[in-house]
DNA sequence: CTCCATATTGGTAATGATTTCCATTAACAA
DNA sequence: TTGTTAATGGAAATCATTACCAATATGGAG
């Protein structure tokens, strides 16, 4: 976490001076719990362990600061179906990179996975171009995902 | 409406009778709502839509069957940001037919395509295999989404 | 065709995640 | 150090979705 910590503060100043944005105590709290795990955690997740290093922050401070950073890209918002949605540090930010997810329908497991990156992006390439062509649209992002069950539920 | 009405009764006798649930006016005015139009429904929508040819029905009786239709396969649940979930009839019952969705990340608008099944079939195939055997994992569906600006959004 | 067991319904009240409001506090440029 | 203004946090409000439960309707058995 400390590593992470590190790490973290310094894309928030060089990040944050050229949105306009100030640097605070719950955001910086934010971005470290979310360095320093694997996990995709809800906003009470997040909110939970920030607590630990700032004993007064509102959860309200929590959500309205993911939107922030959902916002300007540093975070991204996944809905897995659970009825709350999970957050990760952006690709870029993160020691993941980019990767995709499988999803188990009956226990909401998630399973990040990096295989068969060089197959996207070949595959990726020529949809992304024809398709912003004929709808018109400014493709900025995509999303992949399986979707199934997992070991676990597989065997009850 | 009509037409897709005759051909909506047709698969739910079979379909239902072989899963022990009864066939019921909400259920068929459901399906036949999702039968009708092109678009993606939130439950609200089909709710209301629905009332015009039953007039009792009760939005608690919507989204049971909504969640019912889900499970045996036959309508598909989507999240596309907005708060609220979208229903869309699955493939197999659809005019649509296999196809993904482009979405709007400023005002949720969402078009639908289905160009470069080809190359998704191909992409698909090894990955599914590989997934599915590395991470033990049975994969029953997909989900492929591109996400950006459209037309009207990215003028302003 | 009638009857019965029980699946299904629909209204109301709960739930739970996320937002809104607003008075107080803290960041940071000058 | 100070002033401007972004940011905070607690409580109350929203809004989609669920739980409950008494009343009703379906479809097979007789």
């Amino acid at each position: 976490m400390s590593k992470a910590h590190l790490k973290t503060s310094r894309w928030m100043h060089g990040k944050f001076k050229c949105c306009g944005y100030r640097m605070t105590k719950p955001r910086e709290a934010i971005l470290d719990v979310l360095a320093g795990t694997q996990k995709h955690l809800s906003a009470e997740d997040i909110y939970l362990a920030v607590l630990k290093f700032y004993p007064n922050t509102g959860l309200t401070t929590v959500y309205r600061n993911l939107e922030m950073f959902v916002n300007i890209g540093m975070i991204v918002k996944f809905d897995f179906g659970e009825g709350r949605s999970k957050y990760e540090l952006a690709d870029q930010y993160s020691e993941k990179g980019h990767h995709h997810h499988l999803v188990c329908k009956t226990c909401y497991k998630v399973i990040d996975y990096s295989d068969f990156m060089k197959d996207e992006i070949h595959f990726l390439r020529s949809i992304e171009n024809g398709l912003s062509q004929k709808y018109n649209f400014r493709i900025t992002d995509h999303l992949i995902r399986f979707l199934g069950i997992c070991e676990k539920c597989g065997k009850k």
